[in-house]
RNA sequence: GGUCGCGUAGCUCAGUUGGUUAGAGCGCUGCAUUCACAUUGCAGAAGUCACAGGUUCAAGUCCUGUCGCGACCA
């Protein structure tokens, strides 16, 4: 066996461990109808992405849930994958074309430029997979896949030809949000509202019929009157009823427009008066309609204003506004401009604000709405944190129709041909279908693709092989629905919710209604855990803009993959927003580093022995030879294997990091361990104290391996648990009752009263050592105590705990004396103690500290006796807490007494 | 404006059906280095659980309201 070096150093371990891991097949999933599916799809990272602190947490997650899934004897599976995300990608490929060709894609061709960006992606894309390694995550590479991959793509083309046989896609003019940078539409969820402060401009129309009347209008936007074909005002609004029927003069391009009555104006804002501009706003649009206005659009697809804005026409839509303002100074028609804040949505990729726009484009009607929300709220799906469902219910309430088309050219392009030369909107003109017309020369193919959504919200469909409806796969029968989906809560409505409505619509035969039993069939995954964002120190997002995002590689190189996985969650509060801090991430690393030394110790002890099954370990231990530090050790192993069952189960991460650092650091290498030497000098006694050691290690690396993978499997084949093929994911905790099962079959038994007791032990520890410390004594060196017991039965602890006392406190000898003589000391659940050394105590500062004890003491009593002196609390408390009330009083008096004692001996 | 969340030690956060004296890590102060680990050990100081009411024998925990912060939706 290895000797094992003095620090863990991450480096090396975790390079040869992944690649022997991806050789020896480790992270394949294998089809296995004997053994219960578990799996996790990755949500899929934009392919031109690299690994930022968000990836971290979320994959960091994903790997517990699925490594878990290993240990439990499930046939896991991890499927990694990307998304071509199409506006930013072709942004990108468009922008480096410019650079180096100074071409736009128009230049290039539709062809030509695909070409490009497919090399482009080849070549740059897919970095963020290789670093996803690094990171220690378990995926089966071996199935990666890309949304343009041949497969997936028929999949998605597929889903929108069936969804437009059934009825749930159409086409039509409407309004949509208009990129003007990237020169496409798209959907609602893609738009960022955004705080914006401009200029509310007030401005008078003059009325035509009543030369000398004005009405007043308030607008944020004064470069689109051109296109205002109409004012509107409230239809009970006193101030203007009477206006309505007559018209108002456009001050540019001059021209007479009527004023209209609507209930969708708002009385409050403003001067109650709305100029319509139908063409360039979704609620006059819709007032638009209902008062038969002409549309006039007055803007190019690129921001700039067209021929139809008159005197703007050509500028650009920003400048444009400035313009207006200033024109309609000059027509005398502007009252004031005050300045004004309002939100304004902004293209999610291009961060400009979006325009609404008037277009033809494809949309769905979302099927299976209810469903949706069945399956959420009957539990067949559940989310952790649960009060996402509310947002989730909430959008799925208030749902609107979904603009798929996007006028790019990176994506699925929409399997939908016309007829050349005949109306578009007339479906007797076209061919809907995967392949293409059989006289293709009579067509031509819409020229837009797919939304990016409307390909990977068949994500845990089409990437283990649906193709289309009723067809399945040994995959998809297999691991669908999946397992966990972890994700973030800002794509629940973008991803989550319309994964699930593909799901309840796509898998299986069409159905109008669905079971509650054919809901749990359909749905893509059962469970759901939003992953809290990672923000900086300052509380910020982090992004490449501000900067304050640490490397992620490099964290890996410097706290190691383990130490960073346990840091991370350590500190992410489940759904919470997460504020990083490197220092956190150096606990986790201390953590690996702390446990690689406890590995290292019990290496040095003692001779290696049979480590190589559970049974193997137990058979060494000798029940006799153990005292209550192993029970008490032993029940509290049991006992963190059940909380680390239920925290992973119940996905509280945080809880389950948590409860592995206290029972490790604090339980077992502050105490235990410590309490063992003095034992494991002792010949008799050493070989059953390591194999207890060889038992609490092995359990822990067990419940350990899903967080910190690669410590957990060096060490668990340096202490010889598993031979060289024997990985550690082949293994299971089993419960905390397995646990104590395979020790009392042994004559072992672990119990909560051997727990009590070194709880005492260790308080008396803790008292003597603060005696030492406040008496400005080294903790190292050896004193005497004199100890007055509580009783006979403390008394036996102690005797026969000695030499470990000694050797914890840093004491020569424990003398037990019947009256200490009023010296000052301490109490301890033991009895009082106090030290024998000479004169060397500081008697005023004595004074203050057992002072202020015995204030606590005495505010103890009275609170105790107030409650117990409360005849609806004895009544009514239960008899438990009634009890404790009273032992806890007793306690009270007795320390008050003895510490009032102890003051007055001081004088 | 609507919905949701948060407010506990200097900082970041735990605190699981209401129950005995509210915890951890970091930071800070003091002590310790032939004895696995200074990526360490020991000890210490530090909290009106945002505020105000209410329910209850009992409230950090439940209810109502107020204030502050944040997110999402309009």
């Amino acid at each position: 066996m290895a000797e094992i070096p003095k620090s863990y150093d991450p480096q090396g371990v975790e390079q040869r461990w992944y690649d022997l891991w991806v050789s020896s097949g480790c992270f394949k999933g294998k089809v296995d109808p004997t053994r219960e599916p578990f799996a996790v799809m990755i949500p899929p990272p934009n392919v031109t992405g690299v690994l930022h602190m968000g990836h971290l947490l979320n994959n960091t997650l994903q790997d517990i849930m699925v490594r878990r899934a290993r240990q439990e004897g499930k046939s896991a599976l991890w499927l990694p994958g990307t998304d071509h995300a199409g506006i930013a990608t072709q942004s990108r490929v468009e922008r480096e074309l410019k650079q180096k060709q100074g071409k736009t894609r128009h230049d290039l061709g539709r062809e030509k430029f695909l070409e490009a960006a497919s090399e482009w992606r080849d070549k740059h894309g897919g970095i963020i997979l290789s670093q996803l390694r690094k990171l220690g995550a378990s995926c089966d590479w071996d199935r990666t896949v890309h949304t343009l991959d041949a497969g997936y793509s028929q999949a998605v083309l597929q889903a929108f030809v069936t969804l437009y046989e059934r009825g749930y896609v159409y086409r039509g003019k409407r309004m949509v949000n208009w990129c003007p940078v990237s020169q496409t539409g798209l959907s609602d969820e893609e738009v960022v509202m955004k705080p914006s402060k401009g200029q509310l401009f007030r401005m008078r129309y003059e009325v035509a019929e009543l030369p000398g009347t004005y009405l007043e209008i308030s607008t944020t936007r004064p470069e689109t009157i051109p296109g205002d074909t109409a004012v509107a005002v409230h239809p009970e609004d006193e101030r203007y009823r009477h206006l309505i029927g007559k018209h108002v003069w456009r001050p540019f391009p001059k021209a007479k427009i009527p004023v209209v009555g609507d209930a969708a104006v708002d009385k409050e804002f403003g001067t109650g008066v709305l100029k319509v501009t139908p063409a360039h706003d979704r609620t006059d649009f819709e007032i638009g309609r209902r008062h038969s206005l002409p549309v006039l659009d007055v803007m190019n697809p690129d921001g700039t204003m067209s021929a139809d804005a008159g005197p703007l026409a050509g500028m650009e839509r920003f400048k444009a506004r400035e313009a207006a303002g200033k024109l309609l100074e000059e027509l005398g028609a502007l009252v004031k401009t005050e300045p004004y804040e309002n939100t304004v949505g902004y293209s999610e990729r291009a961060d400009v604000p979006i325009e609404p726009r008037l277009s033809e484009q494809w949309f769905i009607r979302y099927p299976k709405v209810e469903e949706a929300k069945r399956a959420v709220t009957s539990g067949i799906i559940r989310f952790h944190p649960e009060r996402w469902t509310k947002t989730y219910l909430h959008w799925l309430d208030n749902i609107q129709d979904w603009c798929v088309s996007r006028q790019l050219w990176w994506g699925h392009r929409i399997p939908v041909w016309y007829r050349k030369g005949a109306d578009r909107n007339d479906p007797a003109n076209r061919h809907v279908a995967l392949t293409p017309p059989a006289d293709p020369s009579g067509w031509e193919q819409d020229a837009d693709v797919l939304d990016t959504w409307a390909s990977s919200w068949l994500w845990c469909l089409a990437t283990i092989g649906w193709r289309k409806p009723g067809e399945t796969t040994p995959e998809l029968k297999h691991w669908y629905p999946t397992g966990a989906l972890a994700t973030g809560p800002d794509i629940i409505f973008l991803w989550v919710a319309r994964m699930i409505i593909a799901g309840l619509e796509l898998h299986g035969p069409e159905k109008k209604t669905l079971s509650e039993d054919e809901i749990r069939a359909r749905v893509p995954f059962r469970r759901v855990y939003f992953n809290g964002i990672i923000r900086d120190k300052l509380g910020r997002k982090m992004s490449k803009s501000l900067g304050n995002s640490p490397e992620p590689l490099d964290l890996i190189a410097k706290f190691g993959a383990d130490g960073l996985r346990f840091g991370l969650l350590s500190i992410a509060p489940k759904g919470q927003d997460i504020l990083f801090d490197e220092d956190r991430v150096a606990q986790g690393r201390n953590f690996c580093n702390k446990l690689w030394n406890a590995a290292r110790f019990r290496q040095m002890s003692g001779p290696m022995s049979d480590n190589s099954s559970l049974a193997a370990v137990i058979s060494r231990i000798a029940p006799g030879k153990l005292d209550d530090d192993d029970f008490a050790i032993l029940h509290g192993l049991a006992e963190l294997t059940d909380a680390t069952n239920r925290n992973l189960a119940e996905h509280e991460f945080t809880a389950y990091a948590q409860g592995l650092y206290a029972y490790f650091w604090g339980d077992f290498c502050d105490w235990y361990v410590e309490a063992s030497k003095s034992r494991l000098a002792d010949p008799a006694l050493r070989d059953s104290c390591l194999a207890v050691q060889d038992l609490v290690l092995r359990q822990f690396l067990l419940m350990l391996h899903p967080v910190a993978p690669f410590i957990s499997e060096e060490l668990w084949h340096l202490l010889g648990y598993g031979g060289p093929a024997d990985f550690i994911q082949r293994h299971h905790t089993g419960t905390g009752g397995d646990l104590l099962k395979a020790l009392r079959d042994h004559g072992i038994k672990p119990a909560a009263t051997r727990v009590a007791t070194v709880v005492a032990l260790r308080e008396f520890v803790a008292a003597v050592r603060a005696l030492k410390s406040q008496a400005g004594q080294a903790t190292r060196k050896d004193l005497s105590v004199s100890l007055q017991t509580k009783d006979e039965a403390a008394r036996a602890i102690v005797e026969s705990a000695q030499d470990k006392l000694c050797r914890l406190a840093g004491l020569s000898e424990i003398k037990f004396a019947a009256d200490l003589g009023g010296r000052p000391g301490s109490l301890t659940p033991l009895g009082t103690v106090v030290l024998e050394m000479g004169a060397n105590v500081d008697v005023a500062a004595e004074k203050v500290r057992i002072g202020k004890e015995l204030e606590k003491a005495e505010k103890a009593v009275s609170a105790g006796e107030a409650k117990l002196s409360n005849e609806s609390f004895v009544s009514k408390a239960p008899p438990q807490i009634l009890e404790g009330a009273r032992r806890q009083l007793e306690e009270a008096k007795a320390r008050r007494d003895e510490l009032a004692r102890m003051l007055a001996a001081l004088g």
